[in-house]
DNA sequence: AGATTGACTAACC
DNA sequence: AGGTTAGCCAATC
């Protein structure tokens, strides 16, 4: 309602290839994905998820922060949301402890 | 075309 | 340990 789609920037589309490339029971960082495109820009990456027009298809549940925070999902940083991006990830095998933070080794899969 | 925004980070205080 | 500042960069206003 509030504002219409439109097609997906060349930038937007080479995000959403890459996180289709990770795994299930892996996740990766803003940082990573930067680093996997060349973007020196974390939250530029945020941004083109946060639109996020293809649903699960392009997973972006699997996509954290850096230093292991929870990160935001569907357009929130916090709340109901969040509370299912952390439900899909430990179905998927990552477990979180219940502040947002990874509790298991982590598995990266983009990174240096 | 210029200014602002933001699912980020790192550096400082 | 927690709050603020500064840098980044694509999209949006």
């Amino acid at each position: 309602m509030p504002k219409p789609d439109r097609p997906p920037t060349e930038f937007e589309t080479r995000v959403y290839d890459a996180i289709r490339l990770i795994p299930k029971g892996k996740v990766t960082t803003y940082k990573g994905l930067g680093q996997y495109l060349s973007c020196g820009s974390a939250q530029a990456i945020g941004q083109a998820l946060k639109r996020n027009p293809f649903a699960p298809e392009a997973p972006c549940h699997r996509v954290v922060r850096t230093d292991g925070s929870i990160g935001g999902f569907n357009g929130q940083t916090g709340g109901k949301e969040i509370s299912r991006k952390l439900r899909l990830l430990k179905e998927e095998g990552v477990t979180l402890s219940e502040k947002g933070l990874i509790a298991v080794e982590l598995l990266y899969f983009f990174e240096t």
